[in-house]
RNA sequence: CGGGGUGUGGCGCAGCUUGGUAGCGCGUCCGCUUUGGGAGCGGAAGGCCGUCGGUUCGAAUCCGGCCACCCCGACCA
């Protein structure tokens, strides 16, 4: 269809918003894709709309294409359906929640397992009628607690779902497997540029995981890549591998000191430097260890872990919390430090704990022969030349600390690099978790039910919207890729003289016949620079600019991305964007 | 939840220190001119200055409460 300037609904702003701090938020804004309505949520204007269908047509077209089926489940839910997983309480602040006139409870849904696994359990139940792939595209709820950066990241956002029902392991790596090729033609077709990291599952729990990313700094991922091999992972994610051994033969033996007001990893550094034990010392010299609560499900007593890592590094609690899944992990508070006296808070080190009967592990920056700066277990004290291997062994590693750049992969050992990213996709092997908690069972070909096993599958298509922008634009404004661009192109007509608008209404006409999206600047009295202004802006593919070049039978065709330019004749216009369409 | 900041026509902002007829740019409307890089001139419409209360003859401005929003962090996927 063409859709024309002059009654499209459509105000662009000269301005950035106020409110606006990332490329793609300033510009969905300023070329009038989208509207703030409240924080986190957003209306969508006719070229935001078309935009937000155009990447839910694609993400359809490649779901069908491998055989799932598209559902469509109210987003409006009775409390009832999340009882079961306990997700009414265990979701916390982030459900939206909201009574009846009778007073019943109701939510908004934030993502719809249960929906799903109890669709299936209505309607199935034979191991013949697996596997079956359902997916839906519609809008979740949920009360961040501080919504960012536009559509980025709303409370209501536009999300394909999807999840596979198999019979056994086997038949979940085949869905998954299905899932990911179709992501791959998704993105690919979306125009993006992205990444598939290893991820955790996060609160939905299940094992294998994988996020697809799209690199921008202004994501809210971190993630590495190897700059060697193809190992690439969120930083929660990073496995942990022991470097090589050490030789540490030529180490003083352990020794420990008064170190009065040493309260911070820098005031024991410099204590040690002033008191001079051989070498210079940084904070990478220090063994930092944290004690943290290990809280398993179903168990009442939480276990305690003793953690090494290098004083210059913090712990991350998510990475940490990702190596012992599915414990939580909680702070070692005061209290807790009370009932252990031989915990000496500020003081610990792995020297003696294993006999004392905690558990203590490493990071595996800590590698066998390192020699350390790390407390003495007695108030007051530190000791140095700690030996890995001589003085404590700890019982294996742990990734626990912060990942850096330049860190060694876990795989090869080679430099990892890191980045930033927006989650875009994640798919993973959910296992059983909600089929059990609804008994979703088939009858096997021996007569014997059979738990079914589940994967989810999610792409967020407004973020994705947020995502292409963020990662296509210049200084003149978006540029979007093709497929999902609001047009093919971008038709200009410039000048006063009726002849003009004649020609260019008739090119639009043609390109039209031919197949060809065309947004149309019919606009009459508005300067040229207003128009290129705004095209550059709104960030359509290809530009044609009818104008002066007429009297020579020519228009000018221009790409967005480049910035190239050049005269057409205006009786093969139509034919080489044709061709540029595809 | 902690820290920082902001609420003034549709959008972006000034005015507040030192209380006295609410201003600028963009946009919008009308007229004339202009038409290949966000045009010019003339005219016009449009604002309970977030909200409630206090001080005062008089409050956008001073004082207090509340609310909302933005940014950073915590949290969350």
């Amino acid at each position: 269809m063409i859709s024309r300037m002059s009654t499209l609904f459509l105000r662009t702003l000269r301005d950035d918003p106020a409110d606006a701090e990332v490329p793609s938020h300033k510009l969905l804004v300023r070329a009038g894709y989208v509207r703030r309505i409240g924080p986190g949520i957003y209306s969508w204007l006719p070229l935001g709309k078309i935009v937000l269908d155009n990447i839910a047509r694609v993400v359809k077209e490649e779901m069908d294409r491998f055989g799932a089926q598209e559902v469509q489940f109210p987003a409006l839910l009775p409390r009832e359906y999340y009882e079961a997983t306990d997700r009414w309480t265990e979701y916390g602040a982030n459900l939206f929640r909201l009574k009846d006139r009778k007073g019943g409870d109701y939510l908004l849904g934030p993502t719809h397992e249960e929906l799903f696994t109890l669709m299936v359990k209505g309607e199935y139940s034979s191991y013949k009628d697996l596997p079956v792939n359902l997916y839906q595209i519609q809008n979740k709820y949920r009360d961040e607690a501080r919504p960012r950066a536009g559509i980025l990241r709303g409370r209501e956002f536009l999300m394909k779902d999807s999840y596979s029902f198999d019979l056994d392991d086997e038949g979940l790596k085949r869905s998954y497997e299905l899932h990911r090729e179709a992501y791959i033609r998704i993105f690919e077709r979306l125009g993006l540029d992205y990444r598939i990291v290893s991820a955790m599952s996060g609160a939905m729990g299940g094992s294998a995981s994988e996020e697809f990313l799209a690199p921008a700094p202004t994501g809210e991922d971190t993630f590495v890549s190897c700059t060697n091999c193809d190992y690439a992972a969120n930083t929660e994610a990073v496995e942990g591998r022991p470097g090589a051994a050490l030789d540490a033969s030529n180490e003083p033996p352990l020794k420990a000191y008064d170190t009065p007001d040493t309260p911070t990893i820098e005031s024991l550094v410099e204590f040690f430097n002033r008191l001079d034990i051989g070498r210079t010392v940084s904070a990478s010299d220090t063994l930092k260890n944290v004690v943290v609560k290990l809280r398993h499900p179903g168990v009442k007593d939480p276990e305690i872990l003793i953690v090494g890592v290098p004083g210059d590094r913090e712990v991350d609690f998510k990475r940490l919390e990702a190596a012992v899944t599915p414990a939580e992990v909680e702070m070692f508070e005061a209290e807790d430090f009370a009932k252990h006296p031989a915990l000496v808070r500020g003081y610990i080190g792995p020297q003696g704990l294993a006999e004392a009967g905690y558990t203590y592990k490493v990071d595996p920056l800590v590698v066998p022969g390192s020699a350390w700066i790390t407390g003495a277990n007695e108030n007051g004290k530190h000791a140095a030349h700690v030996v890995y291997g001589r003085d404590f062994t700890p019982e294996g590693s742990i990734g626990a600390a912060e990942v850096r750049a330049g860190d060694p992969c876990p795989r090869c050992g080679h430099a990892l690099s890191i980045g930033r990213g927006i989650e875009i996709g994640h798919i993973f092997q959910l296992g059983r978790k909600y089929t059990d908690a609804f008994e979703l069972d088939v009858l096997g070909p021996d007569g014997k039910p059979v738990r079914v096993t589940m994967g989810s599958y999610g792409i967020g298509i407004s973020r994705a919207v947020a995502a292409i922008a963020e990662q296509k634009y210049d200084e003149l404004g978006l540029v979007w890729p093709r497929e999902v661009a609001p047009a093919d192109v971008h038709l200009v007509a410039t000048g006063k003289d009726d002849s003009v608008f004649e020609a260019a209404a008739t090119l639009a006409a043609e390109l039209h016949n031919a197949g060809v999206r065309v947004l149309f600047d019919d606009r009459r009295g508005v300067s040229p620079g207003v128009k290129f202004k705004d095209a550059e802006l709104i960030g359509i593919p290809t530009i044609i600019v009818v104008g002066k070049g007429l009297v020579d039978g020519v228009v000018e065709v221009r790409d967005r991305a480049s910035g190239e330019r050049q005269d057409v004749p205006v009786a093969e216009a139509a034919a080489r964007v044709r061709a540029l369409a595809g």
